[in-house]
DNA sequence: CGAATGATCGGCT
DNA sequence: GCCGATCATTCGA
């Protein structure tokens, strides 16, 4: 049993996507992967959210095969591959039918740092080994094979768990996103939060 | 059925 | 700072 309490359903069927993005920073992303527990405070953040976002898959609500899991209820995992290598995870929000997003961008090694730096295949802890979407998921192990699984229910094998630490507003730090020039006005918009001063954020600009 | 494309990373210059 | 890897998914024919 865990001494932490995971988020339960009514965090993430909220309708404000930015307000939880904001939220789940300083939150504790969970893994437990092959009977191994390993985890992460979360400290970057990125909000997405159809159908205006042009950024986002679901964009004007285009419903797809992939996308259909961001239609679900909030609580759930949408991992998706990019470039053909990286997997990256993100939290469905709101109710069915909305697809909101927040793609959770790097987390700041918590448990089993070991672990992750084996899959990681690194020697030591430094930034890189979780400041990334795609590297965070690697160390934390995560893939495609768990998209579209349940983070509330009681025996998934990724869940978030609130360990109590309070991310002041003043110590958020608000960015435009990258990666996403194809999506032209729409990347302008300040949807990335990142906890001020953390060295596990991905590159400051 | 074939072709284009991307919410990135790491290595090289 | 820039460039290439690499494949699931999507869309058009």
């Amino acid at each position: 049993m865990r001494k932490h309490k995971r988020l339960d359903r009514t965090f993430y069927t909220r309708t404000d996507v930015l307000q939880i993005g904001k939220d789940l920073l300083g939150k504790v992303l969970v893994s437990n992967i092959d009977h191994q527990i390993s985890s992460g405070i979360i400290v970057e953040t990125e909000a997405y959210r159809a159908p205006d976002d042009k950024a986002c898959h679901a964009y004007l609500n285009r419903f797809t095969k992939r996308t259909s899991i961001m239609f679900e209820e909030g609580g759930h995992a949408y991992i998706y591959l990019c470039y053909g290598i990286h997997h990256l995870f993100n939290v469905v929000t709101a109710s069915s039918g909305m697809a909101h997003v927040v793609l959770i961008r790097a987390i700041e090694p918590l448990e089993n740092i070991k672990l992750m730096l084996n899959r990681r295949g690194l020697a030591q802890v430094k930034p890189q080994l979780t400041a990334g979407p795609g590297v965070m998921s690697k160390a934390l192990g995560l893939s495609k094979k768990y998209n579209g699984i349940d983070l509330t229910s009681a025996d998934s094998s990724i869940w978030i768990e609130d360990h109590g630490i309070e991310v002041a507003n003043t110590n958020i730090i608000k960015s435009p996103r990258v990666g996403i020039d194809y999506a032209e006005e729409c990347a302008l918009w300040d949807w990335r939060f990142r906890i001020k001063n953390n060295p596990y954020t991905s590159k400051a600009r």
